[in-house]
DNA sequence: AAAACTACCTGAGTGC
DNA sequence: TGCACTCAGGTAGTTT
């Protein structure tokens, strides 16, 4: 499952192939996503692909009547490829264009959805009400503060939650709060102010770098070219239990977080 | 209103 | 080799 990064690759990887082309056909192989995949999507068909943008961990395809809403899941993949290559188990999703390129939507879980939208992106349902994005100036250490307030719901909940921010995964969450040297398990409420600061540059930090990188790779990701990212082996504290801490002689720790596998150094973070 | 919980689904890995 | 079980990157919708 693709984390914000790994959804900006994708975003980044797909946009060249498809922006300035005609969608020749699209075929619906396996409806049933999180919500039905509808006939109206069909309505792409023939026409020019006009801009590709990304709204938190969605895919925007904007087309001059509409926009194509897609979103990864936990298993979801983008690949690009032409016609002829063989289709796999999980290929649901088929955007054929007049280049004789195809982009496919492969998702063994079907937590991903495709949607087609009219009219203002913005007052979409699984929009309207997202926190900002993480790259943006939206998201500052006065942000983070003031939604912090009083809250007693964990750090780490609090910045998985995408009112709080938006892109904040658990590899990543967990990473940024190690960098900035904070308990998951504290109280939002009861983490400093100075500590906050630092959390909102960290967060900025992790996913940009791993943007750099191309996103990180676990099991199922590809990059739409088929090459995996490159950012797993500098992760700290995801997926490291056991293992010795890269900044003291400690052991990193694993807990569950409202069901979630939570990583963290006992001495660096506090 | 906020927080906690549930549901959606397949496949990889582990232990017996 | 097979079976039973646990766990996995997300998040909308429902319940408390």
């Amino acid at each position: 499952m693709p984390e914000l990064p790994e959804v900006e690759t994708t975003l980044r990887g797909i946009t060249p192939h498809l922006v300035g082309n005609r969608v020749a056909e699209i075929e619906i192989r396996e409806s049933r996503m999180r919500w039905p995949i509808e006939d109206e999507v069909l309505e792409m068909e023939q026409q020019e692909i006009m801009s590709i943008t990304r709204r938190a961990k969605y895919i925007l395809i904007h087309t001059q009547t509409g926009i194509l809403i897609l979103h990864l899941g936990m298993s979801g993949s983008l690949r690009i490829c032409p016609h002829e290559v063989e289709l796999k188990k999980h290929d649901h999703f088929i955007m054929r264009l007049d280049t004789g390129m195809e982009m496919r939507l492969h998702d063994p879980r079907r937590f991903g959805c495709v949607l087609w939208h009219k009219g203002d992106i913005t007052a979409h349902r699984l929009i309207k009400n997202l926190g900002p994005e993480p790259l943006t100036d939206a998201f500052s250490a006065e942000h983070l503060v003031t939604t912090s307030l009083a809250k007693t719901t964990t750090i780490k909940q609090h910045i998985m939650n995408n009112k709080t921010v938006v892109g904040a995964g658990n590899i990543y969450a967990c990473e940024a709060l190690f960098s900035s040297g904070i308990r998951p398990t504290r109280a939002a409420g009861k983490v400093s102010k100075r500590k906050l600061t630092i959390l909102t540059e960290e967060i900025k930090k992790v996913l940009a770098a791993a943007i750099t990188q191309g996103g990180t790779t676990l099991r199922d990701f590809l990059r739409e070219d088929g090459q995996p990212g490159y950012f797993k082996q500098q992760l700290n504290v995801y997926d490291r239990e056991g293992e010795r801490c890269r900044n003291c002689p400690d052991t990193i720790k694993r807990i569950v977080i409202s069901a979630r596998s939570t990583f963290y150094c006992p001495s660096c973070q506090k």
